[in-house]
DNA sequence: GTGTATCTTGACGGAAATTTGACACTCCAC
DNA sequence: GTGGAGTGTCAAATTTCCGTCAAGATACAC
């Protein structure tokens, strides 16, 4: 699922931004001032950012100069109430995709938001994930264990994904459930532990002694 | 070296932005009315399109709806004096990238172009597509299996050359209907099952072992 | 219009994946 | 140590999913 971010901190614009994306299908969160949104973004990664210029902490073209480097692959739309021109060419220079002026049509910030989705990952760019000797291709969906194919289910494939995009942070059960199943679906949590004991008993030489899905007592797991 | 294209045919527009694009080193064409534009993107295939949407002859949305199944890695920016809500979805439903209201910053439109080139995706003009002994040309639309012609019908072959076209990625059913029946069309995502059935059964020497064209159970199919 | 090719739908059976619950085990607090 | 909570493991039950087919609907050529 794709995942968007805003970081804005007027009720006013995030609250039916945030709706219409979760209503197309979107996974959205929040940020309310410069240095947590980017903080968020370095998490989440998300493909789309909403980033508001003016915000509390740090202002969004140094947010956005900061995160350029670290994920080039991110759609960046500005969003401002300022709209002379050497703000739009400055927003431009430090990276962003795009640049919206409040007040906008919700209908074609959606539809920035699509090009965005849609330009973000050329379809022949690789997305791969390595630890060790393990490799998840995300395109092809599938895994790979020194070099040789793993068959994987696609429950098994969802849950290494996720914990391969957040490598070393520590992803609670019931994240999990929230992010796979979706918040509609009611499952017992233990249903992790099984689809965990499988991946492991697939990937990991010795699924005993874990080398790669840590256990995390009380909380959930964490990959590396 | 990256090119091009403005639609546009107004002097005043096109003299200033020709001048400044070829100034930044770009290989610069211009055409002046619908029909001529269009035949010129589909000659000269160029990296960005600038097309205004009050066009002789046929209007911007028209072409970049023809233009955008052909050549989806375009980058498409329209521009019109039209600013209205309307418009710009209406843009944007129609494949555009971006969309610029006049009068314009040249500067703006500059960096708007740069994102363009930046975030394109990588042409793909090949026309001939080979997988072991198969062989699919999207310029005559035929496909052959060990050198001889295999007839296959409009949709079999559409859904061939997208799996074709992105080999090794796992395309999901609804990504299916979406390009090939498009958003407004509603059809059970199973239809394309079916033709993925009678397509094994003309390209696969083992229809029940296949070769190209694998399941990913639980979210649709991928070749190679 | 008519006939043919193509497309779409729905049903069925079998296979695979998912989920559950039971039991054993481990870890930690007391 | 002991007890309780959390986790690993397994097999069985359940659900989901896909290949297949045939019949009806639609499009197309003539």
């Amino acid at each position: 699922m794709s995942r968007v971010l805003i970081v804005d901190d007027e009720p006013a614009i995030v609250i039916p931004v945030r709706d219409e994306l979760a209503f197309e299908g979107l996974e959205v969160a929040c940020a309310e001032d410069g240095p947590s949104g980017l903080k968020a973004a370095l998490e989440m990664r998300p493909d789309v950012l909403l980033l508001d210029v003016m915000l509390p902490g740090m202002n969004g073209f140094d947010i956005c100069r900061k995160l350029r480097p670290e994920l080039p692959e991110m759609w960046i739309i500005l969003l401002t109430v300022r709209g002379q021109e050497v703000d739009r060419v400055t927003g431009f220079e430090a990276g962003a995709d795009d640049y919206v002026v409040k007040p906008f049509s919700l209908r074609e910030l959606m539809a920035r938001v699509r090009v965005g989705l849609r330009r973000k990952t050329p379809a022949n760019h690789q997305r791969v994930y390595k630890f060790g000797d393990v490799e998840i291709d995300l395109r092809s969906r599938t895994v790979k264990r020194t070099g040789r194919d793993v068959p994987v289910t696609r429950k098994e494939f969802e849950i290494l994904a996720l914990l391969a995009r957040r490598p070393g942070e520590v992803i609670p059960r019931d994240e999990f459930c929230d992010l796979i199943w979706g918040p509609d679906v009611f499952v017992t949590q233990r249903v992790i532990d099984t689809h965990i004991a499988s991946l492991r008993k697939k990937i990991e030489p010795e699924p005993d002694e874990p080398q790669h899905i840590f256990s995390v007592r009380g909380v959930g797991y964490k990959l590396g």
